[in-house]
DNA sequence: CTCTCATTCAAACGTCCGTTTGAACTATGC
DNA sequence: GCATAGTTCAAACGGACGTTTGAATGAGAG
């Protein structure tokens, strides 16, 4: 028997990750999955207990490095006093964006994942995608909150969401022309962090209501 | 026999509408929307042909007055000479989010279908919707770029892909909390297309590169 | 070798899916 | 009256779904 280097349970949440991602939850099978990993449609009920518990698996082993370094990112900034806006933005999205990066490694499909689950049409997907990331977050909005004393806190509230969901809209990629399309107007994709970053800085300095 | 003020085709356009927008395509049955129109099962292909093609109806139904409202207001704007960047964003995004402020009618419901559909995990039901919308949007992307002298091409697509997104974003609602949630900052709803608007426009004048 | 326990397997479970069928019903025109 | 075309209906189609079962297989410990 070949020596496989990744287990039943990493294969199945490798592929889970990549198939969600591509078709969203209703819209992937575990028979999909299983016969994409090589294994027993079993497999997944037994290491997981369900299709869902699955799924809550991939979202846990997908966020953990993301909020790991936000957390680590916004203690950082607040150890040197008051952090302002951009700094604040950089720190959130840059985590998120540079798993699209990672060019020929697993990160865009990472990124994928991450960005179809944040908004999949089912609610209780959703707050599963959400209670994985909350803690972290909210300590984002108010940071930002305090960063931006001119806007009322409900307008940071505004941009503060419109952040979350441009972020997750570049990572799934739901944008993405198919290649060779000549009216995709994409620049370089290392740029994407310090465009989405340029266009989100100019938004909560100037553009969010007192 | 009651009179039905509404056709069977007409109520399956709007239960179908309806369910979709909160379950997505793959998520939704057509029985549950047959029931919920009380209709039998096999009246959807009798009127539409499949589940896809109620579908595509539904879309095409729910866009039209839409992209009717924008094609005006780009003339409109064209035949006075050459736009400002907000005027464009203006005419774009208002009869987007206009579905969304008429509370108590079926507005709501539409913004959310449509929202919804945008940004579905299958590339098939999004290539669905863009086909429905792709010819109007198409022109307000060069009317910016020629408002936009400064930024580059792709920089002000870049931005034309982000308002794209914050607006099926807001129009969605997959970000509103559920009602009572004290962490719910939203303002009057009736000024999210001016908050959306101040939050586009000072993006795209100052948040694009050169 | 034998026992143990974790893992994998083929097979089947009941349920729901989108779709199709052919008869029954309804309203209108003759 | 009768014929006709449009619509609705209960019922069934084959297939795919998530889940469960119980036996087979594997490696490691005594």
């Amino acid at each position: 028997m070949e020596t496989p280097v990744e287990s039943t349970r990493e294969r199945l949440l490798n592929i889970a990750e990549q198939r969600f991602g591509e078709g969203g939850y209703e819209g992937t099978s575990l028979r999909a999955i299983t016969v994409a990993a090589a294994a027993n449609i079993a497999a997944v009920n037994y290491h997981f207990g369900s299709k869902e518990a699955l799924l809550r698996a991939a979202v846990a082993r997908a966020m953990a490095p993301v909020n790991t370094e936000r957390r680590r990112r916004l203690d950082q900034l607040e150890a040197k006093g008051q952090p302002t806006a951009e700094q604040l933005i950089r720190a959130f999205v840059e985590p998120g964006l540079d798993l699209v990066l990672r060019r020929g490694e697993r990160g865009p499909v990472v990124a994928r994942f991450i960005g179809r689950i944040a908004f999949d049409p089912s609610q209780r997907i959703r707050e599963l995608y959400a209670a994985e990331s909350d803690p972290v977050e909210a300590r984002y909005l108010t940071a930002l909150q305090a960063a931006l004393p001119r806007a009322a806190p409900s307008s940071v509230a505004f941009g503060y969401v419109n952040m979350l969901g441009l972020l997750a809209l570049h990572q799934s990629q739901a944008l993405a022309r198919p290649p060779g399309d000549p009216t995709d107007q994409s620049e370089d994709p290392g740029k994407l962090a310090e465009n989405l970053i340029a266009f989100l800085v100019a938004a909560f300095d100037r553009g969010l209501r007192a």
